[in-house]
DNA sequence: GGCACTAGGTTGGATTTTCCAACTTAGTGA
DNA sequence: TCACTAAGTTGGAAAATCCAACCTAGTGCC
């Protein structure tokens, strides 16, 4: 068996990269804390969500929390990981928008007035970052690589 | 069966929202365009990869070229909607490095020369997007949202 | 008290996917 | 002829998914 090379998008992918986990975060993000609002909006099987849910909170991306002892109620949050994948949901609606939909069921809006368009720059010297302006550094040495190494 | 909101995340995710459909993703802007590399690096047995392939390549995300005729050999590309989901790779590393690597596996850093660290701003005003700032107007009826309608 | 209803799941069973190793096909190079 | 490569394909077992129905503990209504 192969597991692929070392690397955090394999990671990452590992605990969100599916469907129902991501939608899950999606709806928590957009305030629908609880299990039947997640399965209504998501679409998700009920077990299914279930097993999302339990193994979101345990990648630490959610928490469950009971807000009604009597009888016993629970709703779903966003850990500060969880919240830091808002942003990939929002850069992956815009593709969805860009390549998909012939329009957009949502309109995003920037609080400037403008429609949603992100630009990546660096925290650093200030620029506009493209794909082709990151430079990888590889720490073990089985990568295999074919090109420059930019991602 | 519900289908869940109608939204262009869910509609972007059932094209890339898996795993091993990313990680093609990923090695082939590597520069690793062949179906020997691609499996061996991302970890994919070799007949789920042939389907990954295929679908991303019938959404048009990757083109399957013919780079040898005598034998035959193919070798895959992103189009430009492939090419336009890099930056999710990307945040998917720094979500990974930030919140799940004891050491990052790879290191990322700008041209500039400091160690990759994005931020998103706005085409239009030039600030800075935090997930708060954008605001979601919803085009069909039919969604439900408890909190304010941003992501 | 009895009934309907809610939230947050579980359960059973059929269907799909995945995983893995082995095999195939068409050709090259020694 | 023999070994080897690239790009898959195949078979069979194991795991995951989907779906509807069920369960449990409680509330509100009459």
């Amino acid at each position: 068996m192969n597991t692929g090379r070392p690397c955090s998008i394999a990671d990452a992918l590992r605990i969100v990269g599916e469907r129902w986990a991501l939608l899950a975060i999606r709806e928590i993000s957009f305030g629908n804390r609880r299990f039947d609002e997640i399965a209504r909006n998501t679409g998700a099987s009920r077990d299914i969500l279930t097993t999302r849910l339990r193994s979101l909170e345990a990648a630490g991306v959610i928490t469950r929390r009971r807000y009604s002892d009597r009888p016993p109620r629970f709703e779903y949050h966003l850990t500060e990981a969880g919240r830091d994948l808002r942003m990939i949901l929002n850069l992956l609606r815009e593709w969805g928008d860009r390549w998909l939909a012939d329009e957009p069921p949502v309109a995003a809006a920037h609080t400037c007035g403008h429609p949603l368009d992100l630009v990546f720059t660096c925290r650093h010297c200030g620029a506009e970052v493209r794909p082709e302006d990151i430079r990888l550094t590889v720490n073990s040495p089985d990568w295999e690589l074919s090109g420059p190494t930019s991602s």
